[in-house]
DNA sequence: CGTGTCGCGTAC
DNA sequence: GACGTACGCGACACGG
């Protein structure tokens, strides 16, 4: 990057009236002892002091709204109308905002008539030309018409920065034309009309297509909506002034002094009067020089800046032992981040090297390589992900310190390194590291960071034995280190391979659902004699059981249940449940998977890259996000053609594999039931063989709803049922479900005693296991409360038996993995489904693939002692509709 | 105006 | 209340 290189002078502009307001709402109140409010003072200052401290700019400016009225409010009265006076409180507070001001030493630049937007708008464009760069301190979205490639948005509360890239991602157009967005689109909190009906959404579709909004009202005739057209037809004044209401000024009557807003020392004088009048204790402590506090560990970090310094790092680096990689990547998700920096730590030592990586990393290579040190990494997964765009690689063997804490406490959700460092060595990086070790670009990486990283790595190395001995005592070290550990990469490639989508064939489909969806709307109206918002269960609710007089069936926690079970049985009463059913699967499937699958398709491999996480799901299965491609639909017309998106190259297939019923075959294996054993020895009708047994009939007298029905009992047995939960789901009598369930027990006895002792054991050890050790604590196994203690039991119950399947198919994918790079490594692994994988396979390859899937799939079960064999089903074709079995 | 929670529905 | 594990949508309430 030429602009971190070059020599520009940073400026930052701070919208000074935006803070004052954020301050005074955000803040309690705070008074000193004559009454004084000083909340908005308070919270304006440490944003001011935090912005010096933390990036000491070259230069700085605050800008101010100047009371009266604007420009603005002559083109348009209502501007800014709805917005209520200024309270009395922040009124008193503003002549103490403009003498801290005075008092640091900062320019203050306000001029009547004009918005403190406008005198930041003509200062970035006067700097920008004077070779400055420009950093814009604002929560405004507005302001990011403002960017350039020296001008870009940072936003202090969220510690947010935002250039061209996220102003296309705000306003989906680039920052020339965000005042074309938002002509149209208007802006409730400056009372900017827009075009009343146009929203976000459909602004923006224009500006793509037409450019401006000038253009588009010329060419109204190719805009394709009729209803949108009438509305640009009958609106087009409004437009045109929202546009010019929405534009900052960039020719204020204001001038840039580069030596006016040079950084200078604030007056101290004036500086302490002020904070001992506003009785600000704490701010004028800290702002007494403090001792410097110098840090041992920083005193050993060689910043790595050429190939000499790297050198000298890895000639100073032990022979053996475990290596502390940390990796500063930006905050996007998987196969999106970037690498800014990277910090290898080792024995004593630690080096950081910063920004431009790969240039000087070729004398580190070979200690990333050596296949005999230990590599200890947070987060494997983002870390290979991301040495993967800067073309490095680093071997095995692996202990991913993120991992190893979700093994040692699957229930929990966090498993930062902060909280691991807190918890096994008594320390932390602090709340400020914290942020910093995952800073959103390259422009934040400095010192903060640095240090941050540094720690990390340095306390990776710390980690290593400590949780290596956690692992042992826990039993669980090998499957970490056998099956957890060579998963990551495994989960790695999925992720860069990605799941190819048709995205026209979504977005036709949109259009026929939305036509779909207008209907019956309208049809719904008419039922209900009058509008309303169908996708709110309140609305809902309102309109069914007050309007209509329909009798509920069950409450939620805030009102009436409306849900899928309760309107399938208002259905009897009245037309419109019916049609509130179709509605709202449509309605689900649009929004969920039609209308959002194609904004995550990856610009440049036009595929999509889930995120595959491993230290989610507390059973142990893995957990799909951004987008989950774990709940694509299976079932119904629109579902399946869902599925029909999802295609592959030409000349290539995609290949399906599942495992048969593995959690029954595993609660045979867990249980020894003899019956169930013999089912699966023999290759039976799990299904057929339970109905057998629970009706007591042969199988030429098995109904399909008795077939259905024991297939849902077995589900049941592995949730760890109840005659309530069954009889809901097959709706039967509850002494009905009841029965099945004593006959289902009396049958198969051994899956009694296996369900009783699971919670027998979760109860005395306080936690559950699968077949590869992996455990599960279920404190609410020792809960007094009768329920928690229910749910305790049927967790005991379901977590062997899930995270048992979990085990299983992550050795497969392994296995898988390993044989395909070998064998056929052109076929990719492109998904997992809990019990399936998903491949994407050269047409000439299909027929060893899906021989050679099969036998890794099948063969976990021999390889871990399973007694009986895993069935593998195989589909394949151009889509998944055809392809899943 | 963004964030968190709820109700709901999709998958295995 | 009531059957396990996830993720994510839209609506809504809330504290900015």
């Amino acid at each position: 990057m030429s602009d971190s290189t070059d020599q520009r002078k940073t400026l930052y502009l701070i919208d000074g009236s935006a803070y004052i307001y954020r301050a005074f709402f955000a803040l309690p109140t705070l008074n000193n002892s004559k009454g004084l409010q000083t909340n908005a003072v308070y919270g304006f200052m440490t944003t001011l002091l935090k912005i010096i401290r933390e990036h000491k700019p070259d230069g700085l400016a605050v800008a101010f709204d100047e009371k009266g009225p604007t420009i603005r409010h002559e083109e348009f009265k209502e501007y800014k109308a709805q917005r209520p006076p200024m309270p009395d409180g922040m009124k008193a507070q503003i002549p103490y905002i403009h003498r801290v001001v005075q008092a640091l030493n900062i320019p203050a630049v306000r001029q009547a008539g004009y918005e403190a937007d406008d005198l930041i708008g003509t200062l970035a464009r006067q700097a920008e030309q004077a070779g400055y760069d420009i950093v814009i301190v604002t929560g405004d979205k507005d302001m990011l018409q403002l960017v350039t490639p020296h001008v870009r948005i940072y936003d202090p509360v969220k510690d947010k920065w935002s250039g061209e890239a996220e102003c296309v991602a705000k306003f989906g157009v680039e920052p020339a034309r965000v005042i074309e967005v938002m002509g149209l689109m208007g802006d409730s909190s400056d009372n900017i009309p827009g075009v009343k009906g146009v929203g976000e959404k459909t602004a923006m579709k224009l500006i793509t297509q037409f450019g401006t909004i000038d253009e588009l009202l010329q060419r109204l005739d190719e805009v394709a909506p009729a209803r949108v057209k009438t509305l640009l037809t009958e609106q087009a004044d409004n437009a045109r002034l929202s546009r010019r209401l929405a534009t900052i000024d960039t020719q204020s009557p204001v001038q840039f002094h580069p030596e006016s807003c040079q950084l200078k020392p604030p007056h101290d004088d004036q500086l302490s009067d002020l904070l001992r009048e506003l009785e600000f204790t704490s701010l004028l402590k800290s702002l007494q020089p403090s001792p410097k506090q110098p840090e041992a560990k920083l005193q050993a970090t060689v910043i790595i800046e050429d190939e000499t310094t790297a050198r000298r790092f890895v000639d100073g680096v032990p022979k053996s032992g475990p290596l502390g990689v940390h990796c500063l990547l930006t905050g996007r998700p998987g196969i999106h981040a970037d690498v800014l920096g990277l910090t290898l730590s080792i024995g004593e030592q630690t080096g950081f090297i910063p920004i431009d990586v790969h240039t000087f990393l070729r004398p580190i290579i070979p200690v990333l390589h050596d296949v005999h040190r230990p590599k200890i990494v947070h987060d494997l997964k983002a870390t290979l992900l991301a040495f993967h765009r800067i073309g490095v690689t680093l071997a095995p063997p692996y202990m991913d310190t993120m991992i190893a804490d979700y093994l040692l406490n699957p229930n929990r959700r966090d498993h930062s390194l902060d909280t691991i460092m807190l918890e096994r060595l008594g320390k932390r990086l602090g709340s400020e590291k914290q942020e910093k070790l995952q800073p959103q670009s390259l422009f934040e990486v400095g010192t903060g960071s640095r240090e941050a990283a540094t720690e990390a790595a340095a306390a990776l190395v710390e980690l290593e034995p400590i949780m290596r001995g956690q692992l042992t005592e826990q039993g669980s070290l090998k499957l970490f280190t056998e099956v957890e550990m060579p998963l990551v990469p495994v989960l790695v490639d999925i992720e860069r391979n990605g799941f190819l989508l048709d995205v026209e064939r979504l977005r036709e489909l949109s259009k026929e659902l939305e036509r779909e969806l207008d209907r019956m709307m309208e049809t719904i109206a008419r039922s209900a004699g009058d509008e309303f918002n169908i996708n709110s269960p309140r609305q809902l609710a309102t309109v069914l059981f007050e309007k209509l007089g329909l009798k509920p069936l069950r409450k939620t926690k805030t009102g009436y249940s409306t849900d899928e079970d309760t309107l399938t049985q208002l259905a009897a009463q009245h037309e419109l449940p019916a049609q509130i059913l179709s509605y709202r699967s449509l309605s689900k499937l649009k929004s969920t998977y039609v209308d959002a699958l194609p904004e995550l398709v990856h610009p440049e491999t036009k595929r999509l890259h889930t995120s595959l996480n491993q230290t989610v799901a507390a059973t142990g299965r893995l957990s799909s996000t951004d987008p989950n491609l774990q709940n694509i639909p299976v079932k119904g017309d629109y579902g399946l053609r869902i599925r029909e998106a999802f295609i592959v190259p030409k000349g290539h297939q995609l290949l399906c594999a599942d495992y048969s019923q593995i959690e029954p075959r595993i609660l045979a294996h867990l249980s020894q039931d003899p019956r169930l054993l013999s089912v699966f020895t023999r290759g039976e009708d799990i299904h057929m063989a339970t109905a057998m047994e629970i009706f007591g009939l042969p199988s030429g007298q098995i109904t399909r709803d008795m077939r259905r029905a024991a297939k849902t009992v077995v589900f049941g047995i592995v949730y760890g049922i109840s005659p309530f939960g069954l009889s809901q789901n097959l709706g039967v009598p509850q002494p009905e479900a009841k029965k099945y369930i004593d006959t289902f027990f009396e049958r198969f006895p051994a899956v009694r005693a296996l369900m009783d002792r699971n919670i027998a054991e979760g109860r005395e050890n306080g936690y559950t296991t699968t077949i590869l050790g992996r455990s599960r604590p279920i404190p609410e196994l020792q809960s007094s409360d009768p329920a928690q203690r229910g749910f305790g039991e049927r967790m005991a119950v379901n977590s062997p038996i899930q995270g048992s399947a979990a085990d299983l198919i992550k050795v497969a994918m392994i296995n898988v993995h390993n044989t395909l790079h070998d064998e056929l490594p052109h076929v990719k692994m492109i998904l997992q489904v809990h019990d399936e994988l998903i491949f994407e396979v050269p047409d000439h390859d299909l027929e060893e693939a899906r021989r050679l899937v099969k036998q890794e799939m099948e063969g976990v079960g021999k390889q871990l002692g399973l007694s009986v064999p895993l069935e593998v089903d195989l589909g394949c074709g151009k889509n998944w509709r055809v392809a899943h079995s």
